[in-house]
DNA sequence: CTGAAAGCGCTTACAG
DNA sequence: CTGAAAGCGCTTACAG
């Protein structure tokens, strides 16, 4: 313990151990054999390096090298289950390249994810997996063009080359809305946000595929587009009112959980019965939707798979692993599924 | 935009305007006054920095002087609303005082936690905000040996000596039985888990202090401790099971969220009835207890005041702020506040 | 008012 | 088999 307080360079390893810096960073470097250093003098440093605590500096490394083994995650927001699950799995999946990680958010804030990574672009940070949002493009080509690789998750941009990964969200909402048709709902409500994101506008596309599907009416009135950013009160209090404008619906489906989760909000404000009077599925779980009794149906992303598809991505970009090992090369759409629960079981009578 | 493509050093920046880095440096750096630049050399290179975008390599600037103005926040796990919520406050404070503020979770996993560490004591991380673990007082005074500030939120450890600021456990829990033998609940279990934290400990205490006060005994049989860790399937299988064998307890107290979530899945599964048959209270509020049905009594931990005052706490350690400025000194326990729901309303009949 | 030089802690040709 | 030297991009006494 006492030894570690003082942190030590590579000097001083060469001093203590009558070596040189040169020969110290090849040991350390496990290039001692490659280099030919005798195995008496590797061991002598090696001992003295645990002795007194010494590991390389990774500022000074990166400082010489350009590479940093670090690559960065950066979400929208560092709340909710997405980034957590994520989170988790990346770690995991990196460090078996060798790789640490660390995190930021975006909170879809520009002018803030702008001078975050004006920090992380000198950092020598290598990889980047980020959600990205609108505005981004620029960042992430400038990002690109000093050579940082870059891997988009849950959204993407058209005019950014990067791959990306992410739930077929089309294809989830086709689900639901199958799901939902065939348990005997026919007045089918849309709640949305008004974000411009690939990703809501294909569930919002879905929709409308599934109602013509299922030979449903469309009606523009059954769809509820909620400005992005509005508090959490504005948020349940004007699901109420749609609620209140819109009893003749008899299901309900959120596009993304935050609207979900207000949506019960303000179904429990109404004193609404779910499923007995309205059913209902969400985009995106949450544990708030298996407490509920009952529980909601649910549209579940492959959290766990879209991670570690990201990190495979960014390791083939990084030249740490070949695209014919992995067998992914490019974009990737990966299955939702559906997970029924209590919400959309329509009560015998 | 093309002109950022290329990383410029300080050197070729001094070439284009025909200085030197020294001046630079200091014109970047804000001393040209200081150092009596000539207004029209200053002028000169904050322009020619603008046009080449300009900045200096925080990577050289770390390993020159030692400092990063990165502060780190460190926590058991990055899911979850405590941490959501620390972490958006902790940034928007941290802003104020120039710091860039990066995450880490330990996953209350030694080793890794241990390898993350000794990653970050060399990036020349000025501060940390860590939620700490047990065995990890070396850790910490590692850090604090070579110069970094620490604080500590939501637990402390008794060895370590750095200020903590962390919610009033004991009183929050006195607060919620106080609630609940007011609104006429004698039968009360309490659910916690059996990781050793100070504030479980404190909620454990103040739980025998509450049936104590209100002349309600205590039977050890009416405690579950449950083994951190285990998998979610056997977390609510054995509240579950609790629950079955405990049929004469009339309300229930949570002594953590993820508990409470997990009791309220048990409970779904024995169809039983909240409040009807059976009260619940939970230490740490959640979304998933403002949508269940009627809502969930809970024990708010003042999260945002948390953040703010660990952060004022740590910029005391770095200098930035003077401790008669903010009042604070030292370790903080804030008052909890109980938002009452439909969970702890005793049905009339 | 401004610049040359040292040094932060490393790695890597190059030389022997 | 091993070391001296240059250089990554900065900052800061020191000198003039």
């Amino acid at each position: 313990m006492d030894a570690l307080k003082r942190k030590i360079s590579i000097k001083e390893l060469a001093r203590i151990t009558g070596t040189s810096a040169t020969t110290v960073s090849f040991v350390m470097n496990g290039k001692a054999e490659e280099m030919r250093i005798s195995k008496s003098v590797a061991d002598k440093i090696l001992k003295a390096s645990k002795q007194h605590g010494y590991s390389p500096n990774p500022l000074a490394v990166s400082l010489r090298t350009g590479h940093s083994n670090i690559i960065m995650v950066l979400v929208e927001s560092v709340s909710g289950n997405f980034f957590a699950t994520l989170a988790k799995v990346v770690e995991a999946e990196a460090e078996q390249y060798g790789y640490k990680v660390m995190y930021g958010s975006t909170d879809n804030n520009l002018p803030k994810t702008r001078d975050m990574m004006k920090l992380l672009r000198q950092m020598n940070i290598e990889g980047y997996i980020v959600t990205p949002v609108a505005g981004m493009q620029e960042d992430i080509q400038l990002l690109q063009a000093q050579g940082k690789s870059v891997v988009m998750v849950d959204s993407y941009l058209d005019k950014v080359e990067a791959p990306h990964v992410l739930v077929d969200n089309f294809e989830g909402v086709v689900k639901g809305m199958a799901h939902l048709a065939e348990a005997g709902y026919s007045n089918i409500g849309f709640v949305t946000s008004d974000l411009a994101l690939v990703q809501m506008a294909e569930r919002e596309k879905a929709y409308k595929k599934g109602l013509q599907s299922h030979k449903l009416p469309f009606d523009k009135k059954n769809v509820l587009k909620i400005p992005y950013g509005i508090s959490r009160e504005e948020l349940v209090h004007t699901i109420a009112s749609y609620l209140e404008t819109h009893k003749g619906l008899d299901a309900l489906f959120f596009a993304t959980n935050y609207l979900g989760i207000a949506g019960l909000e303000a179904i429990g404000k109404q004193k609404i019965k779910v499923p007995k009077e309205v059913a209902m599925i969400c985009f995106d779980d949450h544990e708030a939707f298996h407490t509920y009794p009952g529980g909601i149906t649910v549209i579940e992303q492959p959290i766990e798979e879209i991670a570690r598809t990201s990190v495979e991505l960014l390791m083939q970009q990084l030249g740490k692993k070949s695209a014919a090992a992995s067998g992914n090369t490019g974009n990737q759409k990966l299955p939702p599924r559906l997970i029924v629960r209590g919400s959309t079981k329509k009560p015998v009578r």
